[in-house]
DNA sequence: CGAATAATTGAGACTTAATCTCAATTATTG
DNA sequence: CAATAATTGAGATTAAGTCTCAATTATTCG
C-alpha cells in the first residue's frame, strides 16, 4: 500500500490535534482515495462493513469528519440535497446538470480574481467558496 | 392585508398546477413575506401553531415546498448546515462570515457574465447558480 | 346554488442521516 | 510494560423531513 501525500497530510494533522493513528482511520482513508471521484457517505459505509476488517458505521462518520477538518475532502450538495463529498485536489467549482445529475468541475482564474476584489471592496477577508452553476449540460441537450 | 405581487405570483402558480387555494397556503406566504430577511422553518412552523388558525408541521413543510417551486423562495446552507430560506427578490450571491454567522448579500454584473461565458464554453446552459464566500467580515476582523 | 370530485389537511407514525452513550478495547507516553 | 487518554462498536437517540389515511375543504359544472 503506497504512503500517499493525502496520508502524510492526514497523519500531521491527527498527530497536531493529540489524536490517536488508529488502522480504522486509515482504512476508511484508504477507501476514499480508492474512489475514483465522487462519493457519498454510505458508499464507505457499506464498504467498509463489508471489508476484513469491520469497520462500524459511526466510526465511518467520525473519520470522515476528521478527514474533512484534516482539508483533505469536502462535499457539496447535489440536486436532491445528497451530500457528495470528493477528494481536494486543487480548487474548482462546479456545474449540475438538473436533468442527469452530472458534476463537471471547472476552474477560472478571472473568476477567483473578481471574487477577490468584489470582498476587499466589502471588507470581507475571503477563506474559501463554493459555487454551483445549475442547468442543462451539453449531452442532456442534445439527447 | 394588502395583496402582494408574491401573492399574485403564487396564485397563478398554484392554479396553473391544478393545485388549490387554501387558506393554510395563504397564511403561510402571509406569515414568510413578514419575516424581516432569513428564515428558517422552524420560525414559521412555531409562528403558525401560535397564530389564530393553527397549520400543522406537515402543512407547513407541503406549502413551503410549493412556494419554492413557485419561485418565489429558495434557500443556502447555514455554517452549520442548516437551511436558511429567503424570499428572492432579485438575484444575488453570498458572503457568510464564519465567526458571527453574518450572512451578505452581494450582486455583480461582471461577475454574472463571466459565469454565462464560462458556461458557453463548456455547451452547458446555465439556469441558476448559487455562490458562497467564507470568510471573515469587517466586523469580526477589528473586534 | 348544490352535488360530485379531486385536492388538502392534521395527527401521529415513520424514515433517514447523523450523533450520542458507555463499556470494552487500543494507541500513546515514558 | 504499566498507566493514561483516546477510540471503537453496537445500539439508542435525535432531528429534519416525509408519509398515511380518514376527515375536511376547494373547485367544477350542471
Amino acid at each position: 500500500m503506497k504512503r500517499s501525500k493525502a496520508h502524510e497530510c492526514y497523519i500531521d494533522y491527527l498527530r497536531s490535534e493529540g489524536k490517536n493513528i488508529t488502522p480504522e482511520r486509515m482504512e476508511i482513508l484508504d477507501e476514499i482515495l480508492k474512489q475514483s471521484n465522487h462519493f457519498q457517505i454510505d458508499d464507505i459505509i457499506d464498504r467498509m462493513t463489508n471489508s476484513r476488517h469491520k469497520v462500524s458505521r459511526a466510526t465511518v462518520y467520525r473519520s470522515i469528519k476528521t478527514i474533512e477538518d484534516a482539508g483533505l475532502i469536502k462535499y457539496i450538495r447535489s440536486i436532491h440535497d445528497e451530500k457528495i463529498y470528493e477528494v481536494i485536489e486543487e480548487h474548482h467549482d462546479h456545474m449540475i446538470c438538473e436533468k442527469c445529475g452530472k458534476i463537471i468541475e471547472f476552474h477560472n482564474l478571472e473568476l477567483e480574481e473578481l471574487q477577490d476584489s468584489i470582498c476587499k471592496a466589502q471588507g470581507f477577508t475571503p477563506k474559501k467558496h463554493t459555487m454551483k452553476i445549475f442547468g442543462i449540460c451539453e449531452d442532456c441537450k442534445t439527447n
